[in-house]
DNA sequence: ACCCAGGAAATTC
DNA sequence: GAATTTCATGGG
């Protein structure tokens, strides 16, 4: 019944796009994608779910609401010469349902976590905005860490022509002393962001290096900045450089370790170990009695 | 008042 | 070198 509604918003919603000439980007035969599992699992923190399904948000500095409708994904706002950076950003070319099937076979509570989170694809997010926000999350919370983030772009982020604003780029902030960040609220990573920006705006550390170096020379590499250990490495390897062999280990995924993996060791879990991870903790996340 | 949050640096042993 | 403490801030 309510399928049936659905339809009729959405012919409803095709005919007034039609009507006012929106710009709309359209991707048909998408599969494995769930919006809300994908946008709301702790992998980014800009986007805003809508009363209607809908989630809006801003990524390299353009600003959409994204919608899916059976397996038609829509990007509204984003113009045809987007396509292939949305493409891109949802990661549509990656076959995510049999790496789902590959990573099922290696573990029954793996299977599980996969069969619960199969809606999850790991965004390719900006190298920068990755690594600034995992630097924030650092003994944090999901909510706070979306506070601080938004903080940070309404304050130095260029203002986009609906009013939203762009991530700041690494100049924007290296430019500033530490006390100007001091309204993000940001406590003692305020410094940890500083450092960063310096070290990306001049050249000290360069993320691009990142996305083809061996895996643990691309870790050192971030490992640079004061404030960036292992796992902010690691969440900056996988959500911004699209390493997904990454397996970071918070405080969630150790106690996942522990009490549902023993013995394993993130090697075991393969070069989609990335995947299998955000299968983990966003079921781990979902059910805390699981490793509580 | 106390504890915890997608950790890492600083200090101590 | 390994274990513990400290670092801001906000919510439960």
């Amino acid at each position: 019944m309510s399928a049936f509604i659905l339809s009729q918003k959405s012919a409803l919603r095709k005919i007034t796009d039609v009507i006012f000439l929106k710009k709309m980007l359209t991707f048909n035969n998408v599969r494995d994608l769930d919006l809300s599992q994908t946008l709301d699992c702790g992998q980014c923190f800009r986007w805003t779910a809508l009363p209607d399904g809908s989630f809006s948000g801003v990524a390299f500095g353009k600003s959409v609401s994204v919608r899916l409708d059976g397996t038609v994904l829509s990007v509204e706002n984003a113009a045809e010469n987007e396509r292939r950076l949305w493409r891109s950003y949802f990661d549509l070319d990656l076959d995510y349902g049999s790496i789902r099937a590959e990573l099922s076979a290696l573990h029954p509570v793996l299977a599980e976590a996969a069969r619960y989170a199969a809606g999850i694809r790991i965004l390719r997010q900006d190298p920068f905005e990755a690594l600034c926000s995992f630097i924030i999350s650092q003994n944090n919370n999901i909510k706070r860490i979306k506070g601080i983030v938004q903080r940070l772009c309404a304050c130095f982020g260029d203002r986009l022509p609906d009013g939203a604003f762009a991530f700041p780029r690494p100049e924007t902030i290296a430019a500033l002393s530490t006390d100007d960040l001091s309204p993000l609220r940001a406590g003692f990573r305020a410094r940890y962001l500083m450092d960063a920006a310096r070290k990306v705006a001049d050249g000290t550390v360069n993320p691009e290096k990142c996305r083809v170096c061996d895996y643990d020379e691309a870790r050192a590499e971030l490992m640079k900045i004061t404030g960036v250990g292992v796992k902010v490495a690691d969440c900056t390897l996988l959500f911004g450089l699209h390493r997904i062999e990454a397996f970071p280990l918070d405080i969630w995924m150790k106690r996942a370790m522990t009490t549902l993996f023993p013995g394993m060791i993130p090697a075991d879990f393969g070069a989609y170990a990335g995947i299998a991870q955000q299968y983990i903790f966003h079921y781990c996340r979902m059910n805390p009695n699981l490793v509580r």
